[in-house]
Parts: C-alpha cells; structure tokens; sequence
DNA sequence: AACAGTATCAACCGCACCAAT
DNA sequence: GATTGGTGCGGTTGATACTGT
C-alpha cells in the first residue's frame, strides 16, 4: 500500500484555503508543463503545499473545464436516478455528469438532495419511504378506520377487511408501475374465523417492467406508500394487531374524534386521500375504482409542516393515551434493501 | 445592531488500489 | 512476493455566508 502523500508533510507545507496567489502559481506550472507528478509538482511550481493539496485544487476547482453554478434539473434527476443505482459511488455519478466534479456532486447531495428526500419520507440511503413516518401515518389511518368500520361493517366477514378488499390488493402491489429491476412485495391476506383475524402475508417477488424511471410518477409513489403500510402493519405486530387483524380488539383505540381533535390537518389529508382508496365508506363516493381516485394531494405529507404535525400528534397521544404505544418508531430501517426510483417527480414538485 | 443557529462547500484526511521496482 | 510511489475515492471538517431572533 502506498501511503499518503499528506501524511509525512514536512514543516512549513502550507494548509487551508488556497490564495489567488497559490492559484496562479498552480495554474501557470500547468499550463507550461501539465499535470501529474503531483509530489514534485508543488516544488517545481514554487508552493509550498503538499502534492496532494495541489491534485486536489486542481482537479475540484481549477480545472478548465468545470462547470460552475448552480445544478439543472437534468443534472439533479441524473444525480438521483444515478445514485439509485450506484449508491455513493460520486465518482462514477461524475463521470455521466460533464463538468462536475465528484465533490461537488456529493456536497450537493448532502446538503440539497438528501435533506429534500429526507423531508419527503424517502430514506436517502435506500430510496425506499422512511418507516417511521409511515407507521404513524399507518397507525393514525388504522384508527379511522376502526371508527369507520364500527359504523359500517356490523359483522366482520372474510375479504371486507382492508387487504381483504381487491382494489387496495392491487393498488398495494402495483407492481406494474414500479421501477425495473428491483424486488417488490406482494401483499396476501387471510382470514382465519378461529382466531378472529387476518393474516396478512408479505410474498417476494422479481419481475421486470417495462416502465422506464422516468415515467413513474406521484401515483407510483402513493402505491409504494401504501405497499409499505400494508407491510409495516404485517411486520409490527402492534400496530398489525390495531390496523389489520382485529378491528374490535379492546385495546385503547383513537377515536376519530379524538385524532381530529389532536391533529384536524393530519385526519383531513387521510380522509381526503390514500385512505379514500382504502376504506371508500370515509370518502364521499364510496366504492369507487382505482383509477378514480387520483391520490392528489399525496405529496402533502412530505409538507415539512404535515411531518411537524405527525411527530407532534404523536407526542399528543402519548401524553393522552398513555396505553396507545406506538413502540420504537424512530427506526429508519427499511424492511428490504429495495431501492425506489421513483423520487425524482416528488423533488421536482419540492423544487424552489 | 448583535448574536445564535444553520447551511454551504472547499479542503482535508485516511484508506485502498494499482503499477513500477 | 514485498515494498514504494502515485493516484482515486468517500467521509469529515471547519471557515464562511446566510438567516432568524
């Protein structure tokens, strides 16, 4: 191995933010005699840096050809589609990315691209919805849906149930809208008349689409949200035991009174969207098809405002109902490495 | 105006890989 | 095969700019 060249720097090697001075200096040796030789180059040009330093000027800012300014559009969705891809492999970005350096590009993921992918509830590692705010956002649904089915379904029968119901099956899924080469689940349920309940199975699947990333859009993104609550549910025995497999277990239960009166925003934006396909009683053409509900205004629960309001209402119901638990929700963990590139349209939306 | 907190990004650091010796 | 120098890469730091109070 060798070592780096930085490492053994000798007296007097200067650090910290290159002069206009050092610049020029650097430039002319250059232009006169090109690059390489980087450990000699600092003493033929008469700085007094380390090879390195100097390699490193050159290549991230004073190279010719680097493009300045701010990053296009075309340059984000590459940037995120690539990342989907490739991870952190910024070089590699860089390299479909003329004139932008691999530093720049992971500043500008770091400091742009995740803190926005982030706010969506999009997990900037995986790709995949963050589960914490989903399993909220899934308990919160779970409870307006007890309410709803007290006053709707008198006696429980197998397939009325929310994974029971054919349409949310196959919005669940939705496979044929998600990206190419990733894994996706499908969702299964079961009712079992002895125990009362539903058994809800979450079965693997690899399949190819033949949709390109770039046309998958907000709708893809409501069906992977709800994919994932149906499988936060299947995998978090609590929160399955409240939102799936037994509605009229007497557990503490919110009241759909009690949500609206803890956070009206939050019950309005589950009633007016993802759970209209869910459970069409709460919505104002019930039994509707798939295609017609649109998912509007799905993009609104990555509002930074509605995120505020998700952890606050749960802090409120912890404080309220004491026996509610939501258990440890502040995992990000994602139940499978599955990327999700479908990000893309969501941040464009988020854009300035 | 002053201060604190936050965001940005150039630069640095440490490690790994590769080729030459 | 071991050593060494050169370079690439990803993560982190810290100075500066910006924003809010």
């Amino acid at each position: 191995m060798g070592k780096s060249p930085c490492r053994d720097e000798r007296e007097g090697l200067k650090k910290g933010p290159w002069t206009v001075e050092e610049d020029r200096k650097l430039l002319d040796y250059i232009q006169k005699h090109g690059h390489g030789r980087w450990r000699i180059l600092p003493n033929n040009a008469g700085l007094k840096r380390c090879g390195k330093s100097c390699r490193l000027r050159w290549t991230n800012y004073l190279r010719p050809d680097i493009k300045r300014g701010r990053f296009s559009f075309e340059e984000e969705d590459t940037i995120i589609q690539l990342h989907g891809v490739l991870g952190n492999k910024w070089s590699a970005i860089a390299a479909h990315l003329p004139g932008r350096t691999d530093n720049e590009i992971k500043n500008y993921w770091n400091t742009h691209i995740r803190k926005r992918l982030l706010r969506m509830g999009i997990d900037p590692v995986t790709h995949t919805p963050r589960l914490d705010l989903l399993e909220l956002y899934s308990i919160l649904s779970s409870s307006l849906y007890h309410s709803s089915q007290l006053n709707n379904f008198p006696s429980q029968q197998p397939g009325v149930g929310p994974l029971g119901n054919p349409n949310l099956q196959g919005l669940a899924t939705a496979d044929h809208l998600l990206s190419p080469q990733y894994k996706t689940t499908e969702i299964t349920s079961q009712y079992d008349p002895q125990q009362n309940q539903y058994h809800n199975t979450l079965v693997s699947n690899q399949f190819q689409s033949s949709h390109p990333i770039h046309e998958l859009n907000t709708s893809t993104y409501a069906a992977q949200v709800n994919q994932l609550h149906s499988a936060v549910q299947e995998t978090r025995p609590c929160a399955a035991s409240h939102a799936l497999s037994t509605p009229f277990r007497r557990e503490p239960q919110l009241t759909q009174a009690k949500l609206e009166q803890l956070s009206p925003n939050l019950t309005n934006f589950i009633r007016q969207n993802a759970l209209t396909n869910l459970w069409p009683s709460m919505g104002d053409q019930p039994n509707l098809a798939r295609n017609d509900f649109p998912l509007q205004n799905v993009d609104s629960i990555i509002d930074p405002q509605l995120e505020n309001e998700i952890l606050q209402t749960r802090n409120n119901i912890d404080q309220q109902i004491p026996n509610y638990s939501f258990g440890s929700l502040t995992t990000t963990t994602s139940p499978s490495p599955t990327p999700l590139s479908s990000t893309t349209g969501h941040l464009r939306q988020l854009q300035h």
